[in-house]
DNA sequence: TGCAGTGTTGCTTC
DNA sequence: CGAAGCAACACTGC
């Protein structure tokens, strides 16, 4: 940790960029950092003070009284006096610190599927071919394809219709085509509705994503599915996560 | 009141 | 090898 603050002290941040979950910050001299926030980290830009041991927002607005501010993990301090803080309650995010010239041999970037809005039909439709096993598992596999998390998968399922215990083999040509289409569509949405803040996610601002007002059918067990002709969103557990789902209208196929 | 469940993924086990 | 189980953690809500 201390080795970590003195390589980053006092060093301009040179550029940032997304790759699958990770944000990478290319910093002065040859070390970049990646920034993982797993399940409930988030990184939020403003001013605070530790008051009685807790970090309080000097920023007025959606940081101010927000209980995230209790969970800052970590807290960088700019030359402009803002600050760059980690909230994270349940303590899975990492950062680390990678020599420039062993990026793109890190086994946490090596392995990582392509990045599914890049894709076209084609080269999204052969991804599948090789592939074997449930339908859902293997859209949330970041080896597969990368940025597919749970709400996603199930959001995308069930506006492409498809079960998300379908087994990959047995899709059809036009069942790929559907996922292939609302993989685009709820993840252009998700960007354009800044994230699901339906728990601990916020935006740098410490405002609220919006994709909770829209989701169709994660965590919406026992509510109707807004397709016509829709039946009620079930929950069931595949691997050790939960999916959710309309069983009349997303058939196994 | 306990226990299942929670925007993830990497390691272990079979 | 691939698939599945489980751990890391802290808290909520049924």
């Amino acid at each position: 940790m201390a080795k970590f603050k003195k390589e980053i002290k006092n060093k301009k941040i040179v550029s940032v960029v997304r790759r699958a979950k990770f944000i990478v910050i290319n910093i002065e001299g040859d070390k970049t950092i990646f920034i993982h926030q797993k399940i409930s980290g988030h990184l939020m830009y403003g001013k605070w003070e530790l008051k009685n041991g807790q970090w309080v927002s000097k920023i007025s607005g959606p940081l101010k009284e927000d209980r995230q501010n209790q969970y800052i993990r970590y807290i960088w301090t700019f030359n402009n006096g803002h600050q760059l803080a980690m909230s994270d309650i349940r303590r899975f995010s990492r950062i680390i610190l990678v020599r420039d010239r062993d990026v793109s041999s890190l086994k946490e970037i090596r392995d990582l599927g392509p990045e599914p809005l890049k894709l076209d039909i084609e080269s999204f439709s052969k991804l599948f071919k090789s592939k074997k096993g449930k339908i859902k598992p293997v859209l949330m596999d970041p080896t597969f394809m990368v940025g597919i998390g749970n709400i996603y998968a199930d959001e995308i399922l069930w506006d492409a219709g498809i079960h998300p215990l379908s087994r990959i083999d047995k899709l059809k040509k036009v069942d790929i085509s559907r996922i292939f289409k609302a993989t685009q569509k709820i993840l252009k949405l998700a960007i354009k509705y800044k994230g699901d803040s339906m728990d601990d996610y916020r935006l740098p601002s410490g405002k609220k994503g919006g994709y909770q007002n829209i989701q169709r059918a994660y965590q919406q067990t026992g509510k109707k599915c807004t397709k016509q002709d829709g039946g009620i969103i079930t929950r069931i557990k595949i691997g050790q996560r939960s999916a959710h789902f309309c069983p009349k209208h997303q058939k196994i196929t």
